[in-house]
This record gives structure tokens, C-alpha cells and sequence, in this order.
RNA sequence: GGGGGCGUAGCCAAGCGGUAAGGCAGCUGACUUUUAAUCAGAAGAUCCGCGGGUUCGAUCCCCGCCGCCCCCA
């Protein structure tokens, strides 16, 4: 049989070479089988094992036994050592790896065998063993090639770690990186863990409109694209939270949507275009059982995923166990910044604080965004939490329920974890009039040059006059919980294929 | 938008003014129980992201551009 031609890696373009991997595939041809009966890869692959399943069953027989089981193996080699009349070849599958063990001697093609590239899948059987070393190990007696990597893949030992390659061709990351692979499953495991708990709370899970007319429900700057047929400019959601509300006010109890969520804006370690929200509203319940459900289902889902709530995150110690910490966020800035600061004040002591503490403010700001800017910009970050940051000016939060005690504020909450924004709950608002008001200041706050003020929403508005019952309502960023659960410091290592520029 | 860093063979990576180390992968060979196997050998960068400039000479210095990372706004 002939060697494999491999890919002769002439000075094809001058560029970047994963571009030049990606952008080129005819340049390929050359690493392409030329023995026709090798190039025909089978359509399916009886597979009897993964190789968990095998260590699980075998890993307790002792080295050099033979078990007389003949198995069936499939996945992809990861390691090859060629020795001799031998062949050893670690064989990833999802589960885990398996050695397999070929010889010239009980091993059919052993020359192909020997041939094989890392990357390469392959299906195999043959006995279950363990060599002299230990090493559980199929003996392979038939083994297929089920598809070629035609890219030689990163280092063995140390992956891929270039960054642009690892984002731009995920794939390539997956399975070259454990860590990545990790992640991901973890992240997986997470959203599942997340719908299982809310549906055993009973929460019903919905689907919001992702093409919107009216981009309201947060404060952030829209995408925004266009239906043909309609001829009508859409934009992207922003936030999930008005339809699902229009939900309560039609007999869903509890709902929840777990989805994607658009916003123009930068792109930072933590800001990725596109991101996860849940977002789930329980009638008769106010922002404190809210803070219940929080603390609730981060701690459950990190208990159950990591087997603890005392996690570390970026090297710092992280207790998510309950209850956490609740506290005003006047009283957080008190404590944190030593600033005493209320809405009391007024809008021009606000700003004299904010001037003295070196927390730039614009003009047209009103006392309750002067107040939140001097807690994002002294406090918020120093918040290593978990602690909920209650009780928000009512200027900055137009779709949340007066506070019952605090003339100015509202009753919502934010979840701070680590310096972050990891959840934002409110007793929602569940009044039409006021509702229609809090949108006309947004509208003059719009037109007076505030782009990411909340936009009318006059089909919610007339949804709320059909009656919204008192509702708590939360929202969680996905990809913020991942990260701290998976302890990566990128946003981008938690979305499989987050935004990029192009390539060229 | 400002600042810092990075971009060298498929992957990882050294060199930072004198004409491109090393490792992995790939290739040739040896080896019948390997474990990032080992050993021997040959090769691989129309030359160091792209385009200009300075210089006798540029991967290295300067300018611009592209892409990525980080910090700040």
C-alpha cells in the first residue's frame, strides 16, 4: 500500500495560516488518499463501547490479563507511538480515551494502522486486554478509517493555545483542548441543571420574539435589520423581559425563557454581542422571593455541578452557599467608599460627591443616575459578594415597582459576584399608568441624547391595562454564571463561537 | 476613543541591526507491551502579519495598515 501522501506545505500565500488553512481548501489535494479502496470511509460504525464504559467495567483486571470480551470501539487518535512490529494509538471518544493495541501479527492492515495521523477517526475491535504496563487496552484485531484530519493539529502535548485559533475554529479547540472541552460541557450541564431545577419549581419554559418592532426591555443600543416581505425595519431583542410579562398577564404563573440576547456595543472580556439571559417572572411573589430563587438556584447548580459552594474564582475564595448577604446599595457605597450619599440630597450635593470622588457625571443626569454612576464607578467593582445590592433609584429602573418604604427608589436588586452584575431583579411594575409615564420620561430622555434609553412599548402597555398581578421577576446572565462556575476570566470562553472580525 | 502587549514553518517557540535556535507534528529507518516512547537520519520559513521608510545591511529601528490579547474611557 501506498503512504499516505501528506499535505506538502508549499509557500502557498503569504498570510495568516489560519486563514491560509481556512480560505484554500483545494491546496488540500495534495494530503489526499490516492488508493482509491482506502478512501471509501464506511457510511456507519457499530460501536458496542465507549471507553468509559470499558474502564468501568475492565480497569480492575490485572496488567498483562486478557478478558475474552471482544468489544468495539470509535473515536479519534490522540496519541500514536509506533514500536516495532507494534502499534499503540490512544483513541478518544466523548466519554474518554481508550488504548488501542495493534500488532503485526493480530492486527489486519497493520502497515495502514501504523499510518494513521493524530486527528484521524477510527473505528476498531477486538479483545479487551491490559498490557504489561497496565494500560487497559483493546487488542485490535479489525479497525476501520472512518475519516482523516487532513490539518496536522496543534502540539500534542500542549494543544493549541493561540487565541484567534482557538475562537475562530472552535472546533480545532474542542479537540485539541481538554480544558475547552470542559468548559463547554460544564456550561451544558449548567443550562440543564438551571431548567430542571425551575421546572421542578414549576416554571413553564417559553419562547420570546427574537425580531422585535420596538427593541425595549433594557438599556442598551438595538441591532437592527429588516423583513422583506414586510418591508418593515426589526430589530434584535435586547432583552427578554416584556413578552414574557405579557405572559404573566395572560395565566402563565411562572415562565421562563432561557435565550439569546442582542446588544451593539463594545466587545470587552466581558461583553460579547450576542449573550444568554434567563429571564423568569413568578406572579404573587415580590423582589425578595426573588433573592430566595437567586441564592437558590446558583448555590444548587454549583453544589451539583462542582460538588461544593465554596468555589475559587481567578484564585480568590468564592462562598455561593445561603443565605447571601443582602444590603442597600447607599449602604454599600457608605461602607465601600465612604461616601454617604442618598437621593434625599439632592441633585447638586449628588454631584458635588460625585466631583470629589473623581466619578465624571454629564449635566442632564438627575439625581438617581448621578447616584448609580458614583456606585458603578466606587463601588460595584470592590463587591466581591455575594451580595444583593438592593433598592435602585426609580430614575434608572423604568420597568420596576416603587419601593413600599423608600420615597425615589425602586424595589429591585442586583446580584453582584465578584465585582459583577450576575443577576438584576425587580418587584415588577405592574401598573398602567405609572408604566406609561416611566415610558414618556424614557422617550425625553431619549430625545434630550440618551441613545440606550428605554423605547414605548405600546403593545406591552396595553397588555399591562388587561391587569398584571404583583411579580417578581429575575434576570441572570448565563454566560456570567458560566464563567464563574468554570472560573475562566474571557466571556469568550464560555461562547462557543463568540463574535470576531473577519478574517481578512 | 486612549494606553500597553502580541503576530516568526501545520502547532508551540527562541532570536530583537549582520543575513532565521529548539521542540512537537510530518518524512526515512530501527525497535513485539508503549504511555508526551526512544534512537538514528533527511527535510521543512519564495524568509519572520501586510505596505512603506531609515541603513552598506532590517525578523529586529521608524511610520501606516490589518488581526488578536489586556487595561482605561
Amino acid at each position: 500500500m501506498h503512504r499516505r501522501a501528506r499535505l506538502v506545505h508549499r509557500p502557498v500565500v503569504r498570510d495568516h495560516p489560519v486563514r491560509r488553512a481556512l480560505a484554500h481548501p483545494p491546496r488540500l489535494a495534495p494530503r489526499l488518499r490516492t488508493e482509491p479502496a482506502v478512501t471509501e470511509t464506511p457510511y456507519r460504525f457499530d460501536r458496542s463501547h465507549q471507553a468509559a464504559a470499558l474502564h468501568h467495567q475492565f480497569d480492575g483486571i490485572d496488567a498483562g490479563a486478557e478478558t475474552g470480551e471482544v468489544v468495539s470501539v470509535a473515536g479519534r487518535v490522540m496519541l500514536h507511538r509506533h514500536q516495532g512490529k507494534l502499534d499503540f494509538a490512544e483513541l478518544r471518544d466523548s466519554s474518554g480515551s481508550i488504548q488501542l493495541f495493534a500488532g503485526a501479527n493480530h492486527t489486519t492492515d497493520f502497515d495502514g494502522f501504523t499510518r494513521l495521523s493524530l486527528g484521524d477517526w477510527v473505528g476498531a475491535t477486538g479483545e479487551v486486554m491490559k498490557t504489561r504496563r497496565g494500560e487497559l487496552s483493546v487488542r485490535v484485531s479489525e479497525w476501520v478509517l472512518l475519516a482523516e484530519a487532513r490539518h496536522g493539529f496543534g502540539d500534542k502535548w500542549r494543544g493549541v493555545t493561540d487565541v484567534d485559533t482557538r475562537y475562530r475554529q472552535r472546533e480545532v479547540d474542542l479537540w485539541a483542548n481538554e480544558s475547552s472541552r470542559r468548559v463547554f460541557a460544564l456550561r451544558s450541564r449548567m443550562v440543564s441543571l438551571i431548567r430542571r431545577q425551575l421546572e421542578e419549581r414549576g416554571f413553564v419554559e417559553v419562547e420570546g420574539p427574537t425580531l422585535q418592532l420596538v427593541p425595549s426591555g433594557g438599556h442598551a443600543l438595538p441591532f437592527r435589520t429588516h423583513h422583506n416581505a414586510l418591508d418593515l425595519d426589526l430589530f434584535l431583542r435586547i432583552a427578554l423581559e416584556l413578552p414574557l410579562k405579557r405572559l404573566v398577564i395572560g395565566g402563565f404563573e411562572r415562565v421562563f425563557e432561557i435565550g439569546r440576547v442582542f446588544r451593539n456595543e463594545g466587545i470587552s472580556p466581558r461583553h460579547n454581542p450576542e449573550f444568554t439571559m434567563l429571564e423568569l417572572y413568578e406572579a404573587y411573589a415580590d423582589y425578595t422571593d426573588m433573592m430566595e430563587l437567586t441564592e437558590s438556584l446558583v448555590s444548587e447548580t454549583a453544589a451539583a455541578l462542582l460538588g461544593t459552594t465554596s468555589i475559587t474564582y481567578q484564585g480568590r475564595a468564592l462562598d455561593l452557599g445561603r443565605p447571601w448577604r443582602r444590603a442597600t446599595l447607599t449602604e454599600l457605597v457608605a461602607e465601600t467608599a465612604g461616601l454617604e450619599v442618598d437621593l434625599d440630597m439632592g441633585v447638586d450635593k449628588l454631584r458635588e460627591v460625585a466631583s470629589a470622588a473623581g466619578v465624571p457625571v454629564e449635566p442632564q443626569w438627575g439625581p438617581g443616575k448621578v447616584l448609580l454612576e458614583i456606585y458603578e464607578k466606587t463601588t460595584e467593582h470592590q463587591l466581591w459578594g455575594p451580595v444583593f445590592v438592593c433598592d435602585y433609584p426609580q430614575e434608572v429602573s423604568p420597568l420596576a415597582r416603587s419601593h413600599r418604604s423608600r420615597p425615589g427608589y425602586v424595589e429591585r436588586f442586583e446580584a453582584i459576584v465578584a465585582g459583577r452584575e450576575l443577576a438584576n431583579a425587580f418587584s415588577e411594575l405592574n401598573d398602567p399608568d405609572e408604566q406609561r409615564a416611566r415610558f414618556e420620561e424614557q422617550v425625553r430622555e431619549r430625545a434630550a441624547g440618551d441613545a440606550e434609553a428605554m423605547p414605548l412599548d405600546a403593545d406591552y402597555l396595553r397588555a399591562m391595562e388587561q391587569g398584571l398581578p404583583p411579580t417578581g421577576g429575575l434576570g441572570v446572565g448565563i454566560d456570567r454564571l458560566a464563567m464563574l462556575l468554570a472560573d475562566v476570566a474571557n466571556i469568550r470562553d464560555v461562547i462557543l463561537f463568540p463574535t470576531l472580525r473577519p478574517e481578512a
